[in-house]
DNA sequence: CTGAAAGCGCTAACAA
DNA sequence: TTGTTAGCGCTTTCAG
């Protein structure tokens, strides 16, 4: 049996309020019985029990993190950031993944109310106004990453003003067929992509440059898939030129299809990604950086600032985004030749 | 405030007893006053507090996972696994990535007893005897997934045969030229790749293939740093025509310096790789599979036998191997020029 | 089948 | 500065 605090008092003949005072760095103990403490502390190779503690505190010490799947490079690293950030703090992360869209309202049921972690940090999954209603009913602390809601504080990117440049940086570069590439937009549960989207819509209006239906592709989430959409691209008739992919994964997946296909990247086609996962520095992948991993310590920071004072805002917090300029965008094979005649 | 088991206990005019009785499902409550209690449960929107159940029942319904890095696939595969298999449980899942030597020591100290987890799952982190023994002495309850102590369980893959097994697989298409790279070996941190390099030494020797010294390759960790090493294997004078990557993330640094060198695989060089990642499959990776979801999924379920049996083995669970057969592994350039002269 | 009561190990008034 | 005491919300004997 492990030592209690009532052997550590009896032991060095203090009451139990003592012992509890120098555990928790009180000041108002006398070096010398603190000395006493500590002395028996030691002897008896006393740990506190933490749960004792949070029951009497009232505190559960943890914080959840729920997140869609824990496969995407772009959750683990956002996932990194905000181990990175707990690590330091007295807080446990516990894991929550949601791979269905039972198991998320499972959790945002079940975690709804303050029992299990003293907050909640939620990637890339917006609450229903119902849910968003039991947090708050709960006082669960909860803040979104990559999700808004008007109730709840979030964090966020400008995903439209993250389209746009990403086709403008193509549109600068001289190219006029774009293609667009992502997930499934209609669905509500990564509507990042459908502002980026909008964005990509935006741009090449500024531009005068029309819309062609054939030139956007959406599918199923993955690298793989978003291969079979390079090649669909590249087989149109009057295919692209470049490619903005909605995310790093399938920005490389075009890259996948290129290598096998004796495709030139960027002479034969340029491409550029959205988000900055660590893949893409590696493979040279021109991108807007969302800052996935800052992200993950924002979170974190935000959430404890609300735990110790008790305030939120729900107004939505902007991580800035970065152009990444690497090597996968070019000047479009045409205008080389006109320039060179 | 919530309501606690003594709101529903007065509500429902029984004892607090009763009422823990039905909350944990106890055959001795007859239907009626379960069916009152069941009923002031609801209308008090009545939450079981965890932290008290656990401070009572003495246990922290909790699971550790220490692990290297939250960066590498391997990692977050086998994580996969072990979150999959905990979330069916009444177990939590908390995250520990010990990212340095000094963090890790630090985690293997402070979860060295039974205060804040009730168990351990340890991957790719062999303790030293020192921290076997105060696991033991602490009385927590450890699983080593992919390494090795004798006092602890822990679950394996015979990474020696591993290694003979891949290299064989190259000398049976014909090549004789057979590379060989990985992480420094001389790391006390990741001895498996220090096996893997074992079993290719033994097959060369079975075959009667002299080992060439630059043809076996380490260095850091890394996708990009296995790129570098392809670039010198390549520009060797006398080069290889297959490469032992010893580990998935190693052939694909491979795979990348091929695609972006105009080589071909596996026409200029084959590639085999070592782990199952989940891209090895979609990039068409011929690899040994270890299985690392499905460790994840035993380490659990061995951890939480111990558990309940409150009994253990130490001699290691061994986890089959498979060779993958994909596409990045054929016959020698010469042995095609040879066979159709 | 049910209830009273004694913990689980800690924190935090409160009094001294 | 210190000790006593009353909880935190649950489980679990032990009687009835």
């Amino acid at each position: 049996m492990p030592a209690t605090i009532r052997d550590v008092a009896r032991h060095a003949k203090v009451g139990i309020a003592t012992v509890s005072r120098v555990l928790n760095d009180s000041p108002s103990v006398s070096d010398d019985t603190r000395q006493k403490v500590l002395a028996a502390i030691d002897e008896l190779d006393y740990i506190p029990n933490p749960i004792a503690r949070k029951l009497s505190i009232g505190r559960t010490l943890t914080i959840g993190v729920i997140l869609p799947y824990l496969t995407l490079p772009s959750y683990v690293e956002r996932l990194r950031g905000i181990q990175h950030a707990l690590e330091e703090t007295e807080y446990d992360l516990v894991l929550f993944s949601a791979e269905t869209p039972d198991q998320r309202d499972a959790y945002f049921e079940s975690l709804s109310h303050r029992s299990r972690t003293d907050g909640l940090i939620i990637i890339s999954m917006p609450p229903t106004e119902e849910q968003a209603d039991r947090f708050i009913k709960g006082n669960q602390c909860v803040i979104l990453i990559d999700a808004i809601h008007p109730k709840l504080p979030c964090i966020i990117v400008d995903d439209f003003e993250g389209g746009r440049i990403a086709t403008e940086q193509l549109i600068n570069q001289g190219h006029k067929k774009i293609a667009f590439i992502s997930d499934y937009l209609e669905t509500p549960f990564h509507p990042s992509m459908r502002y980026r989207f909008h964005g990509y819509r935006r741009a090449l209006e500024d531009n005068n440059i029309p819309f062609r239906s054939e030139y956007q592709l959406q599918g199923e989430r993955g690298r793989s898939q978003a291969r079979e959409m390079a090649r669909s691209l590249f087989c149109l008739p009057d295919p692209p030129t470049a490619i903005f992919a909605a995310s790093d994964t399938h920005a490389i997946g075009v890259l996948d299809y290129a290598a096998d296909n004796q495709k030139r990247i960027p002479q034969d086609m340029s491409v550029i990604g959205f988000d900055g996962i660590r893949d893409a520095e590696y493979l040279k992948l021109t991108t807007i950086d969302q800052h996935l991993y800052e992200s993950g310590l924002e979170g974190v920071n935000i959430l404890l600032k609300q735990l110790s004072e008790n305030k939120f805002s729900t107004s939505p917090i902007q991580i800035p985004l970065t152009l990444v300029s690497r090597n996968t965008v070019g000047p479009p094979a045409d205008s080389i030749s006109t320039s060179s005649t």
